[in-house]
RNA sequence: GGCGGGUUGCCCGAGCGGCCAAUGGGAGGGGACUGUAAAUCCCCCGGCUCUGCCUUCGAAGGUUCAAAUCCUUCACCCGCCA
């Protein structure tokens, strides 16, 4: 099976130029690209089924770029958005340009092999153009009857209007199309299916000013068969840097996926092996209980995202956290290990200890006190798995565990950990 | 440029001087059932020093004992006309 059709059997294939004249350039390593705009710290797991995308062309023996849109992140894509953006300051920017070029780099290749990776900045060709050079060399290849038709701008003039900026953005993307295939003969784009018109405006570049051809490639937005936004839970997007989403809650978040999509993401996000994909479902269909599918992804994706060191240790810690055995019966450094995977608070020994609910407040399993008072009142509030349903409980000190833990639990899975030191 | 309509809590959307922290739906949260799943049923859903108080209904002023509701100005949106 070949690159393309694993990826339709993946379901990863949205929209694309000439795909027989794709499958024919195929048979020989091609350049294709990329871009992620940095609109954030960090990328998020939205971004990381297009650059899984972007790993397995080099796995098949593509070379890979992947741009980091140093420039196109200080304008702004209207595309997929019906607001206008408010723009960073280019130092927010460039700070995360740097985090998200180390992260894109994780996910690829630099080292050995005929296709390194390579990573690049939009930003390196396009400050030293003026503005007189970009309006007279490029601006003159695109008519705006054509631009205006695009979806992104469109819907946005029904939605009440763009600015010359935003306009502007397609322009760009067209720019950086170009100059890799000037620079590196890169003849694809990949990109999110919102990115077609963006990616063909750059083919249609391509050709107006170096009569060359290339291909664009789209790939699906992910969508969840409960209709909820992949990539988000209630407190906010699922993001690869460990600092923002934590390694454990990253976990949780593949292990807590809808059954129904379980094997879905498998084929998304999973470089296993059509056999052992259908392994799982079967394994999933026998007895979904054991949730060997869900499993399996949440390990392999926090493997590749952080580590098969800290998936481990994270597995270890939501075992020991979610078991039904006593928690009073774990040794010390098992409970120290789990609980430092979760968001946790400190009490001194020497004060006071805090008010139950002040304790649920600050460790942030809830957002308010009132909620934290409505949460007890409700009956969802455990102190280390167990039920406590007086707002005026105050945990002891022989509440913490081995003399220093407390397990906080919101519902069935918020946990967060309380230290005495 | 003129005339008319609009801007309400996370989103959609009622309210049109007191009974409004504000109907309803969605999203979200808790409980029950389960498998840290889904569906279903029940409950909750601004904040706090919580039988009360404080801050919210585009922004700022004003009228009134009392305003999301009336008036004035400003901003933005949407129609129709030019």
């Amino acid at each position: 099976m070949n690159l393309l059709e694993d990826l339709r059997w993946r379901g990863l294939l949205s929209q694309s130029t000439d795909e027989a004249a794709l499958q024919e350039a195929l048979k020989k390593p091609i350049t294709l690209y990329i871009g992620f705009d940095p609109t954030a710290p960090s990328l998020h797991v939205g971004n990381l089924v297009v650059l899984l995308v972007l790993r397995r062309f080099q796995l098949a023996g593509h070379n890979p770029i992947a741009l980091v849109g140093g420039a196109t992140g200080l304008v702004g894509d209207p595309s997929g958005r019906n607001e206008e953006r408010t723009l960073n300051s280019g130092d927010t920017v460039a700070e995360w340009v740097a985090k998200i070029r180390t992260q894109v780099s994780s996910f690829l290749d630099f080292e050995k092999g005929p296709n390194k990776a390579q990573v690049v900045n939009n930003l390196d060709w396009t400050s030293p153009l003026s503005a007189i050079e970009f309006l007279r060399d490029i601006g003159k290849h695109f008519s705006v009857n054509q631009m205006l038709a695009k979806d992104s701008v469109s819907s946005r003039l029904e939605a009440g209007g763009i600015s010359y900026t935003e306009f502007s953005y397609q322009v760009l993307q067209s720019l950086d199309f170009l100059e890799l295939y000037r620079r590196y003969q890169c003849t694809l784009q990949l990109g999110g299916s919102d990115q077609w018109g963006n990616i063909v405006a750059g083919l249609d570049l391509i050709r107006r000013v170096e009569g060359g051809s290339g291909h664009a490639l789209t790939i699906p937005l992910l969508t969840k068969t409960d209709g909820s936004k992949f990539g988000k839970t209630a407190s906010g997007s699922i993001w690869l840097d460990a600092a923002m989403t934590s390694p454990y809650a990253f976990f949780q978040y593949w292990l807590n996926t809808d059954d129904k999509d379980v094997v879905k993401f498998l084929k998304v996000f999973s470089f296993k092996s059509h056999e052992e994909i259908a392994e799982l479902e079967r394994a999933h269909e026998a007895n979904p209980g054991l949730r060997e599918a869900h499993r399996a992804l949440a390990r392999e994706l926090t493997s590749l995202v952080h580590s098969p060191e800290i998936s481990e240790r994270v597995e270890e810690a939501a075992k020991a956290l979610f078991g039904q055995g006593d928690l009073a019966a774990l040794d010390e450094a098992t409970l120290s290990g789990a609980l430092s995977e979760l968001p946790r608070v400190t009490v001194k020994s020497s004060e006071d200890i805090p008010s139950w609910v002040d304790l649920l407040a600050a460790t942030g399993v809830v957002d308010s006190k009132s909620a934290a008072r409505r949460i007890v009142k409700e009956g969802g509030a455990y102190l280390n798995n167990a039920k406590v349903e007086s707002e005026d409980f105050r945990l002891q000190k022989t509440d913490f565990l081995c003399g220093k833990y407390a397990l906080l639990r919101k519902g069935k899975r918020d946990l967060a950990a309380v230290e005495l030191i």
